[in-house]
DNA sequence: ATAAGTATGTGGTTATAACCACGGAAATGA
DNA sequence: TCATTTCCGTGGTTATAACCACATACTTAT
């Protein structure tokens, strides 16, 4: 309950807010045992899950079978939510519990549905506005980070992007080699390769996840 | 002002809703000329904008000056909306006016401010969340499609969404063969030659936009 | 401290997609 | 209708990223 509060989407709620919207919009939790698929493909939702114990794995399964990890939701995060704000939206992937989990199902409808009393549910889809904008802004550079052809192009998207978040010209990155492989949609051993050539260039310093990129500007 | 009430943004809201609404919310409207910049890269917005004229390119420059235009919004769309819900994130990209046009600009800290009047905002809020929630649907279905390493993947990937979507093994695309090739991120050429490459090998039949996926299951 | 496991860099090979160029088809517009 | 332009497929070449294998450095646990 305390922990309630403290997700995204809870985020300044009291107590009795959160207690007054449960009974209003019919809180439901569920627990699943690791393995259990929590919501299918084809499926239309009208919940939003959030996540209070566990996590849950988005998997996406082509006509062919091929099965792809499309990301994990951890305690706290929400997760269905574009699904589930969009009436009539077929589930494109499973929810899968990846671990034994809790969940707490929101109705969107009820969510959006008029009730004069309680002011605390127009906070709740404020947030639920906050949470999805985040949620875009991350997939729109992923995908700007992606669209190069070359690896160097891609790195220097990326770089270029964090260097402005963070800053400074120096930068550390909250991704391993693999991981970033994986967020730039390359092949890992081809990404150490091109930071080598790149540092042989002059063009970056690196020391595990610090990298230090060089502009002409001096 | 017809027009308004029926953009995804106020779908919903009467004209007296609206008109209510551009008094608490202190609407405004400004004119741009074809090339102007309407929100610069680096800074921060608080205001959606409603295109109630012309169109919106929204352009992304990296460190180098590498050009590349990530998208366009036409009248009736919005734009910038991630980065208003979202306090002190600054803009990534630029949005340039395509042509001329008549930009409504909205405040979406006094959207969120709670107003005891009108429960007209509480709509707006809401077509926000869809709004937002169909484009990130939007990013993660290219997203997924554009994660294979090869062609031939991609397509499959792509056409099986549609397939599942449309319904049918018979698929219609919105997209030319240039358009196809930048948004599963490849060149034009090269998707020509798989297609024929899968046409060969019976996996497709297309005509124009026109594709027959060949599922093994009779 | 040592061992096991993980992460990273590098060389070499190969498949494959980008690129370039062009010819024909289809759509568009006068 | 004809002219013009856009769209689409194809061949050939080349750059490049994936892939495989391995050696080394770094972590972590016991």
């Amino acid at each position: 309950m305390d922990f309630i509060s403290k997700t995204p989407l809870f985020r300044g709620c009291t107590e009795e807010d959160i207690l007054n919207m449960a009974k209003h919009l019919d809180f439901r939790t569920d627990r699943y045992k690791k393995g259990d698929i929590i919501l299918r493909a084809g499926s239309i939702v009208t919940d939003i899950g959030l996540v209070l114990s566990g996590s849950v794995r988005i998997e996406y399964t082509d006509l062919w079978g091929n099965k792809s990890i499309l990301g994990i939701t951890h305690a706290g995060g929400v997760f269905a939510e574009s699904y589930a704000c969009i009436p009539d939206e077929p589930m494109m992937v499973d929810a899968v519990a990846n671990e034994d989990c809790n969940i707490l199902s929101i109705s969107v409808p009820r969510l959006f549905a008029p009730c004069p009393v309680c002011g605390s549910q127009n906070r709740l889809i404020q947030n639920l506005v906050m949470i999805t904008a985040e949620k875009n802004l991350q997939l729109s550079r992923r995908s700007m980070h992606t669209s190069p052809k070359t690896i160097r192009e891609r790195l220097f998207s990326y770089f270029s992007q964090q260097v402005s978040a963070q800053g400074s010209n120096k930068i550390v990155i909250p991704f391993d080699r693999q991981q970033l492989a994986d967020y730039l949609n390359l092949d890992r051993s081809a990404l150490s390769k091109e930071l080598g050539k790149m540092r042989n260039d002059g063009l970056i310093e690196f020391n595990k996840n610090s990298f230090v990129i060089k502009t002409d500007i001096e």
